[in-house]
DNA sequence: ATTTGATATATTGCATACAACTTTTGTCAA
DNA sequence: TTGACAAAAGTTGTATGCAATATATCAAAT
């Protein structure tokens, strides 16, 4: 029998640009708002504008970065309507997935569930933003991949990226943190206890208060 | 006061590779399943490979083609699983939409729907499927327009190819056509009456009729 | 007959050159 | 000083050629 899917395939040239581009859109090393051409990007990557280019269509399509006819691509900003519509789009998802795997969940996803929070408290003094993230993702999408519906999950992980940039932003103090932990334990209380409404009320309070962190954040950022 | 947005931009030839070669797999012209190469198309348009490879970058995001390497981009075929999948998400997505843009509607986006459904009706004898199809689609996203979320109406506007992909092969005879009618009238009674509930339980139904007839077709179709 | 390997063919991936378009700059006139 | 207009610079859009890679073909050996 042979390994259908390689384990690990060159990557092309485009996705490596595409991935160090998102890495660097999401690290906030590229500025919102700062306007690039192709072929400087091209050659800070050492590579030609064609990889870059395609590279530059897919973040686009995600909303990474817009083109600006004559001037270059912009890194997007933020805004606070943005902001509103991920929220609104992750409150009705991911709040029918809560309700629709909860009784589903066997006790291995319970125990996956609870060691992602346990690590993710664990990290918390060291106060590293980005893995904080990062925990925070495989959490949600943990969740949706429950749901067994690839087209959703595509969905909300386009979005990740999206509330990654919130969060970079928005996730400045170890308060918050806590309170995510807090709220994260809430949830997976719900769902030990088989409640699914339980744990759709604990899933839309983290969200709203989420929500109510980053649009804090941006609004006084905002003020420029 | 200049025109901000120009009324009609020259299309780039990207774009209108991109139009074109999705018309051709939305009416049928491209045999779902057919591999075909770069350079063929490329030349069938009459343009050069770079505008036909990035359109064809930006339908695989979409999910009409997939990328084979070494053979050719594949017309994408319609799956059991990919239909229960889109209308999971309608159900969720335009579910919240009817019952959140109820009692928001004025007067005229009243009319605007009921003048929809009575020309559909009215092209009816025809049985000209494309276009039934297309009122279709703009019943549906007028109503998602409404709820001022453009990250949703983006979502919906996307599954929109691949419903247009599964109505194409689903939707052959008359019967099916006065039945959604009438499914969209009852949605319409719904929303004059301000009945959210009602509305909602109207959207439900047509859009699991809808799926029914698309599994019972693509079903039988597959058996070959 | 089957498998193995080498060769040939087809296709994409990438680099590069050029054309078209947009913005910016600078000059000249009112 | 301001406005218009022309020239210039910068940027993307597109075509094309070549390199890399994957697949298909075919012959030879087991």
């Amino acid at each position: 029998m042979e390994q259908i899917i390689p384990i690990s395939r060159a990557k092309s040239l485009k996705e490596r640009a595409y991935d160090k581009l998102k890495k660097l859109i999401l690290t906030g090393d590229l500025e919102p708002g700062a306007l690039h051409n192709e072929k400087r990007l091209a050659d800070a990557l050492g590579v030609s504008r064609t990889p870059v280019r395609e590279a530059l269509l897919e973040l686009s399509r995600e909303g990474m970065v817009s083109f600006v006819p004559g001037k270059g691509v912009e890194i997007c900003k933020l805004t606070a309507q943005q902001i509103r519509e991920v929220f609104e789009i992750r409150r009705i998802i991911e709040g029918y997935i809560i309700k629709k795997i909860t009784d589903r969940l066997t006790d291995a996803d319970l125990n996956e569930i609870d060691r992602n929070i346990n690590k993710q408290e664990k990290m918390l003094p060291g106060t590293e933003r980005l893995a904080f993230i990062e925990y925070d993702k495989q959490f949600h999408l943990y969740l949706a991949s429950k749901i067994r519906n690839q087209q959703i999950e595509s969905i909300l992980l386009n979005l990740r990226d999206q509330i990654h940039l919130m969060g970079i932003r928005a996730i400045e103090d170890e308060y918050r943190m806590k309170q995510v932990i807090e709220e994260h334990r809430a949830i997976f209380a719900g769902l030990k206890e088989r409640n699914p409404q339980k744990a759709f009320d604990a899933l839309i309070t983290h969200l709203e208060n989420t929500e109510k962190t980053i649009s804090a954040k941006i609004d006084s950022h905002e003020k420029n």
